[in-house]
RNA sequence: GGGCGCGUGGCCCAGUCAGGAUAUGGCAAUAGCCUCCUAAGCUAUAGAUCGGGGGUUCGAAUCCCCCCGCGCCCGCCA
């Protein structure tokens, strides 16, 4: 939970004085320019018939009893609110000095689980799977910012079909050699090139890896799980470039072994049905869901199940980011949980569009994907050479860390900004771009502010109380953080924190280029206390969606 | 064929949940701004039948219906 100063509530307040059935939608953070608040009358008019004139005499003498309300006036049906200039900054100030950080939090008790990746450990992460990260990564700190208690989980597949073939594939191209990355993934890709058309093939190769597996083979399962974990190690590495650590991995074949997926069939027990000797249970629309073949083994659904009561130990809200290709299945275990089981938890999925790579699909085994290291690469290669033009006086050290950073944040940044919904299309041209609405632009901002606050230090005494238009717009954006942070965790939206941080960055460019802070003589106190309120706040802000800060750039 | 999602200037994106005041920024284009805190910046100009058609409403990018285009799904795969 946030805690912040916001009249919102106290304007709501008077208003509903006056007139009970206002709504909270009939008041809004205005964003056209014309108010701080436009209390939107003609939504009230539709309930009573009362004129513009009558229901704005009606409150606004109250209204401007409030001490942060400095005016308000009617244009036609709207009555538009003015807040007194000084207030966005003294209040976001008041929380900055005295309580750290603005808005404040209050630590929730409530635990969220937040899933993500839990990409099959059979090849390196590619960009289309790293949005399911940087999503999924972002969420949790948007969350853990906010106030709740997050941690994030990936689930391991170690017991099916591809890593069945990551077993086989090694063994039968890499025999006798000791298990090493490139090896696993070759081996992986040559069979599976082998067996993708060739269903009996297939069948041959595969099926009795599983049936080994499933046996309860503790030879094999063993070196399914060791080949896993090198595949996974270099995830996590590729992961942690881009600044991305999840707090536990847990392995999928522990619920097959353990008791976890049999206390699923007896939960269900009387809901289960046969069909020659596998076990479905049936939805409302009368859906069959498979939960275990007639040869015995369970089905990804069943084991997905024993894997969220698994989380619902632990967790009061648990969030799941998926592939748009998920969307089913999700909708499928969800309906479950609620329906047959006893599940306790808030269960969210978010999911999101694929990537496509230059206008054509990302396709594995065609070699058409970009992984994730190769798009941090060329990227960090882009950002050097923009940088060594930019700044010819950097040492080389400064250089490479310059160009590490605008590298990962842009990465992060270009994918986190567009709705997930949407789908992207993956373009070098713009990945490598760095111009407008990038991360340079916030991370150039920032370095910006730091470098006017090295210079004129952090002098706090305020002898102006006049604004000009961009250092109220400024503190305004500031203010505002708050109410965008809310609107983030209750939509579970990610990309609000990336469009707000490009308009925070926006509003400090302008505030720059037209309000000197060194030299200003009154002005200065009041302008460096904007400035350093801008460096927290953005900083605050761009860190929840992984952009890396530096002092200089 | 059925289900879910997406469609906003040449290109990318915001706004759609909770309908309202001249539809947000950026890229590319054109014209300006560094004797002054880093010009990865700022200012100005130009560019939009908000996929199309109906409907609801005083008012629709936003809500409802139909259609078109694209993506995903429709396995005893994951």
């Amino acid at each position: 939970m946030l805690l912040f100063d916001d009249p919102y509530e106290q304007v709501l307040e008077t208003i509903r004085d006056g007139y009970p059935d206002a709504n909270k939608t009939d008041l809004t953070y205005d964003r056209s320019g014309h108010a701080d608040f436009s209390f939107r009358m003609f939504r009230l008019k539709k309930q009573i018939n009362t004129s513009f004139d009558q229901i704005a005499s009606k409150v606004t003498a109250e209204i401007l009893k409030i001490p942060a309300v400095r005016k308000v006036a009617q244009e036609s049906g709207y009555l538009n609110i003015f807040l007194r200039d000084e207030f966005f900054l003294e209040s976001v100030d008041k929380y900055l000095s005295e309580r750290k950080q603005y808005p404040d939090t209050f630590q929730d008790p409530e635990r969220v689980l937040v899933e993500h990746t839990s990409t099959n450990p059979t090849g390196p992460i590619h960009i289309g799977r790293t949005r399911n990260s940087i999503i999924g990564d972002s969420l949790a700190r948007i969350l853990a910012r906010y106030g709740y208690r997050v941690s994030t989980q990936y689930f391991v597949n170690d017991s099916g079909k591809q890593v069945a073939a990551l077993y086989k594939g090694f063994k039968m191209y890499h025999p006798g050699e000791p298990p090493a990355i490139d090896s696993l993934l070759s081996g992986y890709q040559k069979i599976y090139s082998e067996i993708k058309d060739d269903r009996e093939k297939e069948k041959d190769l595969i099926e009795p890896v599983i049936k080994r597996y499933e046996s309860g083979d503790s030879e094999i399962i063993g070196e399914i799980r060791e080949y896993c974990t090198i595949v996974l190690e270099g995830i996590r590495k590729s992961l942690s470039s881009i600044g991305i650590k999840i707090d536990d991995y847990v392995w999928e074949s522990n619920f097959l072994r353990g008791t976890e997926l049999e206390a699923v069939f007896e939960m269900l027990d009387n809901r289960l049905k046969d069909e020659n000797g596998a076990t479905y249970i049936e939805l409302d629309n009368e859906t069959k869901v498979y939960l275990r073949r007639s040869n015995g083994t369970s089905l990804y659904i069943a084991r997905d199940i024993a894997y969220h009561i698994f989380k619902a130990l632990n967790s009061d809200w648990i969030i799941d980011v998926l592939g748009e290709d998920h969307k089913e299945h999700a909708a499928r275990l969800s309906q479950i949980l609620r329906d047959f089981m006893d599940f306790k938890p808030r269960l969210d999925v978010v999911t999101y569009s694929f990537m496509s790579l230059e206008g054509s699909r990302f396709a594995t085994r065609r070699g058409n994907i970009v992984s994730l290291d190769d798009l941090l690469r060329r990227t960090e290669e882009e950002a050097l050479k923009i940088v060594r033009e930019k700044r010819p006086d950097m040492m080389e050290e400064k250089l490479s860390e310059v160009s590490k950073k605008v590298a990962v944040s842009s990465v992060r940044f270009n994918i986190i900004r567009v709705n997930s919904s949407k789908p992207v299309d993956f373009k070098w041209k713009e990945a490598l771009s760095f111009d407008g609405d990038a991360a340079p632009f916030i991370m150039y901002a920032y370095a910006r502010a730091r470098r006017i606050l090295e210079k004129a230090g952090e002098e706090t005494s305020v002898d102006s109380r006049t604004y000009l238009k961009e250092e109220r717009a400024l503190s305004r954006n500031l203010y505002l953080y708050p109410i965008i942070l809310q609107d983030a965790v209750s939509n579970l939206k990610p990309e609000l924190i990336a469009t707000y941080c490009l308009d925070l960055a926006k509003a400090f460019n302008e505030f720059y280029a037209n309000c000197p802070v060194i030299g200003s003589g009154p002005e200065m106190g009041k302008r460096i206390m904007l400035t350093s309120a801008f460096s927290k706040i953005l900083r605050d802000a761009g860190s929840l969606i992984g952009i890396e800060f530096l002092e200089e750039m």
